[in-house]
DNA sequence: TATTACTTGTGAAATAAGTCACAATGTGAA
DNA sequence: TTCACATTGTGACTTATTTCACAAGTAATA
């Protein structure tokens, strides 16, 4: 859309980070902070905020700092969080069902509008307030929804063919939990938590200290 | 402990996803790969592939590439997975009991040794074989099950005070999920899952698509 | 009003990460 | 055995990210 500028993946993850955190703030009714206080509840420097927030166009007064609504809003529109935007989840399993629960108490800029499972014994339900279809029902419900984003919470032999489903459903961005790195095309975004890798890592972090 | 040379987070990640897919190869009765095989399967370059093994100090042999059980035993001996570790988790909430109930059927080289909730209501079970205790044990447990791994699954309030816990108990790196940062002394470490953070990172990126 | 004391935004420098490209080398074929 | 050649390991280069450091600017004070 509209922003010029390219921001990059880290700057992207922080601004994320701190418009929770302003909103936090705004919301105990903090009006201003410098860019000093922002580092110390990101963990990490006021060089790398100021550098962060440059890409936003929002611009603190000295001596002043940065006004707290005027900075989230400002992080919004650089997140095009105008539009909502709609999500299906690909696999009521454990995890699927721990996410469907979480984001039914939380209002940001998009919802989980739908559910799937190739179990015929998990659809036909309602969970936390999201209803649950079969697999077959995906591409005609993510049209019929305008969903944009997709979740995929099935074993690491499925996801790939979940994947693949969701790109031919016209879905633009994937947030993948198994295990196993996604093929997408070019015009479609593929981002992956992987939680094993993540223990692995602090487990390794953990023996040499 | 041993290993001299330091490796960097990005290259962390990547062996410990290079040991996962050689394990499933194996798995297949694959004897051999090379570097480009590899980078097809990890999603990245033949080049990043190999200077990410020279951490390893493995050599395969040109011509022929490397030798899949081999390389496994050297990334293990790299990632100090000799002794296997413990965890604890604290938040037996939605996501708690899908990371129980998951890490039960996995056999890496840690395991949930134990669960803690503050709730009554939670404790005194077994969930997925890991026993629940009141966080009022949490000390005492860590200790002598030899704990030096911390998972957190408390909401964002409680996640700080649960990580200052686990740092008095001696727990050496701890994963949180809540999005909140933690902060530890250096000698601990602490990484973040922000499911939430990914979100929004998807959310944008569609939006620019 | 003039002055002081901080904070911002950002070029420039430093550091980190990734890619290129090629000499060295072992393999398999003849 | 000899040779052709695909693959490795790595120095050098490129690109991305972070940090430094300071001119410019604003609010508070006298
Ligand atoms: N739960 C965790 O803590 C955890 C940790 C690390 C990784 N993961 C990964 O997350 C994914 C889900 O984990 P989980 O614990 O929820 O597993 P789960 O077995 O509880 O759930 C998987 C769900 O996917 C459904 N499914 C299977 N194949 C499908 C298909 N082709 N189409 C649609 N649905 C299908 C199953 O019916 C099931 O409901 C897995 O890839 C797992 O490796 C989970
Ligand atoms: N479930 C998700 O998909 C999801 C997504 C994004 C973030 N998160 C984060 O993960 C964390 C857990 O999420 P959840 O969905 O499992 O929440 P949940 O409410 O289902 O579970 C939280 C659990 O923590 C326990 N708890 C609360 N305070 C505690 C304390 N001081 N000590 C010990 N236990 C305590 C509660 O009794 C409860 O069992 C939260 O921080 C949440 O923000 C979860």
């Amino acid at each position: 859309m509209g922003n010029a500028r390219k921001i990059s993946m880290k700057t992207l993850e922080r601004i994320v980070l701190y418009k929770r955190i302003l909103g936090d703030l705004a919301a105990k009714g903090q009006k201003t902070l410098y860019s000093h206080q922002l580092a110390e509840l990101a963990h990490n420097s006021p060089a790398q905020v100021r550098r962060d927030l440059m890409i936003t166009g929002y611009s603190g007064t000295p001596r002043r700092g940065y006004t707290t609504e005027d900075l989230i809003k400002k992080i919004s529109v650089t997140l095009n969080e105008t539009a909502e935007q709609k999500i299906a989840l690909v696999g009521i399993g454990n995890l699927g069902r721990a996410i469907l629960a979480y984001f039914n108490y939380q209002q940001p800029s998009f919802s989980i509008a739908a559910a799937f499972d190739s179990d015929e014994t998990r659809v036909d339900r309602v969970i936390a307030g999201c209803r649950c279809y079969h697999l077959r029902e995906f591409e005609s419900k993510v049209k019929e929804l305008g969903v944009t984003l997709g979740i995929v919470t099935v074993p690491a032999s499925s996801a790939q063919t979940v994947a693949d489903m969701m790109v031919s459903a016209g879905i633009k961005a994937i947030l993948n939990f198994a295990p196993v790195p996604l093929k997408v095309p070019s015009n479609v975004f593929a981002d992956r938590i992987d939680i094993t890798m993540a223990l692995e890592k602090i487990a390794y972090l953990a023996s040499i200290k």
